[in-house]
DNA sequence: TTTACTGCAAATAATTTGCAAAACT
DNA sequence: AGTTTTGCAAATTATTTGCAGTAAA
């Protein structure tokens, strides 16, 4: 089953509609399978039909992080990306200056993560933690 | 000589003029000490004087934040914070439920840091990062 | 049939900006 | 005097919401 059957599925067996809309939107977001926002995913599916709103491309993104599909990350400065779980934990290395997103292994951090809880109490989410910074590029420039 | 009072002669000798308004937000942020949003800096202002308005705090906090005198930092969930630079390096652990910000020793960071940079060509900017997750109270609640 | 979902347009909220007036140096 | 800086109000931008109509189940 295609991820995003998967996802239609779920949603639909907790009793949640399953529009021409939200398939559209979903179908989106699975296929392309990498981190999107808001916009650029609507844009997305704009090219096929304009029959969807912008706003209930945010109320289904809202929807399936809810539900626990995806995920909601901020990149701070005000940019705000979706991914679905079908791709994994890993932690976003974002480039101050030309602003592109590469993904980082995430077992670089599960020191730090108990180390947080042993000497903090504190259950970090580090799931789809961003980190900005320079990329090699940038650096050299 | 005071951090507020080394704020104001850095930027004078940079040949930015010291306003009353700059004065004032800049007492305020550097004797509240932590960090602050701009409403709250704004509202602590107020508190003393109507002769400062919302949008010269918002230019004075850009302003320190060029002349490298305090750091932005973005807590995800449109929340931006200051900080002032007399104010050293650490980590940022926001409850994700509360809204409480803990701080959290930079230390731990290090061996990341030097992971980022040898596996990912990727110079991380950590000097004032944040981690969202639970906070103690909210994870027994 | 029932009530969840959608589109639309207006509301938010936090920040930024244009411009003329005020005030540092 | 000559610019920088300020206040004010309007613009921005990304997102949210109210509500009446539409359509899954």
């Amino acid at each position: 089953m295609s991820p995003c059957q998967t996802f239609i599925e779920t949603l639909r067996s907790r009793g949640f509609r399953i529009t021409p809309q939200r398939e559209m939107i979903i179908e989106a977001i699975a296929h392309q399978g990498n981190h999107v926002n808001a916009d650029e995913l609507f844009a997305l599916i704009q090219e096929r039909t304009h029959a969807v709103n912008i706003a209930t491309v945010y109320r289904t993104l809202e929807l399936l992080v809810e539900q626990g599909l995806a995920s909601r990350i901020d990149l701070g400065e005000g940019r705000v990306i979706y991914a679905t779980y079908q791709h994994g934990s890993h932690i976003h290395l974002v480039c101050r200056q030309c602003g592109q997103v590469l993904d980082a292994d995430q077992e670089m951090l599960s020191a730090f993560n108990q180390q947080l809880q042993s000497n903090y109490q504190f259950a970090a989410d580090l799931q789809h933690i961003s980190v900005l910074g320079l990329c090699l590029d940038c650096q050299t420039k």
